[in-house]
RNA sequence: GGCGCCGUAGCCAAGUGGUAAGGCAGAGGUUUGCAAAACCUCCAUUCACCGGUUCGAAUCCGGUCGGCGCCUCCA
């Protein structure tokens, strides 16, 4: 294991070096759960899911902990708007998040703990603090007291006469009363009468943002994770926050490596809802193959912000997304060329080790060169360039199979098979299959252009008989009308299928 | 105001000292009754601009211009 990863903390690129030299503990901050996944939620998904495939298929065994919020105040406001109950609409978007991240062919994690499954864990934390001379209570709440950390700042690279200059102007009255430092945060919020709230030593009330991640990675990894990640806009307060009270409280390193992944943009701003600009992962499954959301995903290095692009129409209607339409045409390059190599009759591949092609080295270091990219600072597009190597060489050796008396040797069909399963181990591609996903794509794309499946068959049929009197013409001229549909005709000697453009 | 990031072909995008990966689009070709798919070939003497360091820089240093992020809920 030679991974590399750019370690916020240290802003190098570091080796990987879990405590533990075969067991990688890593937790990934998870979705407060107040409305669907957006793409920023699914880039952010991606990268870790990737972060943990190849680990895995490096030979590593990882333990991957990602929370889900569902005790937080925004929860509670939009269950009153909607008049529901909070667990409930908390819930209810647990699910559909975990539906969208699968379907965006991400792994579950092993542990997804819960703030409503975790407040004796979270209120023993905040105890441990206080008792520390960490904290203080105050009219119902508790703050941290950043100022008994001397190395507050030390992620996000800041000092507190910094965050004190940076803060004035837009500090809540209320709470800047309370506490002794602008800076401290508050692990606990006294709740009103009329607020929802759980008991603690420091009267009813709930956690407050950052103290449920300290407590629920530590009871899940141990006092040192060996990898912490999240979005960019975490580092600050979130991450530093975890830091300050988790090692406040423990006295060893709360983290050893930090990774953060960039954002999602449009026009060149963050995508967020706070500015309205967001797309859900659902909007989009609607409109695309799932899995060239992720390969997009896939094709920015995961640090570097992804701008999304977008066609409008003269109403200045979405009306769509180049990059993802590229996106699907890599994935139907992807499963076409997997379904190739499958249909390859039985009788064409034979056991010739001199006919074994050039290609076959290429195949064969498909899993090293996969993992050598990722190894460097996990280099996805790097990767899927090793994966247009791969399907190049594939489809050479199919379209040697192809030919008059053509055959293709055992060993590069297998070698391609070893290839096709690197892919998916180390980066989540083609694991589905090629038939359902090919028609799953054209018939999502027939349906929006208002083609009807069951005529284009009967347009097929009508072809393949002028073609049987070799009429041409009239055959070409079916072609011709279908093609200005969209619908693309393809002959082969097994019969004529179809895609959509 | 503080901290930080980015500017590579028509578009997207890798590349942190050794002479510009990959994808899309485009041009030509193989194949095909015609197509499509697939494959082959071509497509940046140059990396926003100006200086500097070096035998050598897209890569390091300084400056200029342009874009963005965090500092407040946020993946």
């Amino acid at each position: 294991m030679a991974l590399r990863l750019h370690n916020t903390l240290s802003g190098k690129k570091e080796p990987f070096t879990p405590r533990e030299p075969e067991h990688a503990r890593i937790y990934v901050c998870g979705p407060t759960v107040y409305d669907y996944a957006h793409l920023g939620h699914a880039r952010s998904n991606i990268v870790y899911d990737v972060l943990v495939r190849h680990l895995r298929a490096s030979g590593m065994r990882v333990t991957f902990v990602r929370n889900v919020t569902d005790v937080d105040d925004k929860i509670l406001k939009r269950a009153a708007e909607r008049g529901e109950p909070p667990s409930a609409l908390a819930a209810r978007f647990t699910d559909a998040y975990q539906e969208d991240m699968r379907r965006l062919c991400n792994l579950d994690p092993d542990v997804e703990p819960k703030v409503s499954e975790h407040f004796d864990t979270i209120v023993d934390l905040i105890a441990r603090l206080v008792d520390g001379g960490h904290a203080y209570a105050a009219d119902g709440d508790v703050y941290f007291s950043v100022e008994s950390f001397p190395e507050y700042g030390k992620l996000s690279h800041r000092n507190l006469d910094q965050l004190e200059a940076g803060a004035s102007g837009r500090l809540d009255a209320g709470q800047t009363a309370r506490k002794r430092h602008p800076a401290d945060f508050a692990l606990w919020k006294g709740a009103a009468d009329d607020e929802p709230g759980w008991p603690s030593p420091w009267g009813r009330g709930r956690p407050g943002w950052h103290i449920e991640c300290s407590a629920m990675s530590m009871a899940h990894l141990g006092e040192t994770l060996d990898l912490h990640g999240g979005g960019l806009d975490l580092v600050f307060p979130h991450h530093e926050n975890e830091i300050a009270q988790s090692e406040a409280a423990t006295g060893v390193p709360f983290a050893t490596c930090w990774m953060h992944n960039g954002f999602v943009e449009v026009d060149k701003e963050k995508m967020s809802k706070s500015l309205g600009n967001f797309f859900t992962a659902r909007d989009l499954f609607d409109r695309f193959e799932p899995e060239a959301i992720r390969y997009f995903m896939l094709t920015v290095h995961y640090r570097a912000p992804l701008n999304l692009d977008w066609t409008l129409d003269d109403a200045g209607h979405v009306t769509g997304f180049p990059q993802f339409d590229e996106a699907e045409r890599r994935v139907e390059y992807l499963y076409g060329t997997m379904r190739r190599l499958e249909s390859i009759p039985p009788e064409r591949v034979v056991d010739d080790p001199a006919r074994a092609t050039a290609a076959q080295p290429e195949l064969a270091a498909a899993s090293d060169r996969l993992r050598a990219a990722l190894d460097d600072d996990l280099n996805m597009p790097v990767a899927l360039a090793r994966v247009g190597e791969v399907l190049r060489a594939v489809n050479e050796l199919c379209d040697g199979a192809a030919r008059k008396k053509g055959k293709i040797a055992r060993a590069d069909r297998d070698a391609a098979r070893a290839a096709f399963t690197a892919i998916g181990a180390h980066l989540g591609l083609g694991l589905d299959r090629p038939d359902e996903v090919l028609r799953r794509i054209r018939d999502r794309r027939a349906l929006a252009r208002g083609v009807d499946p069951q005529e284009v068959e009967e347009r097929i049929l009508e072809r393949k008989r002028a073609r049987a009197a070799r009429d041409f013409a009239a055959a070409d001229a079916v072609r011709d009308a279908l093609a200005a549909r969209g619908v693309e005709l393809h002959d082969s000697p097994a019969g004529t299928t179809w895609s959509m453009l």
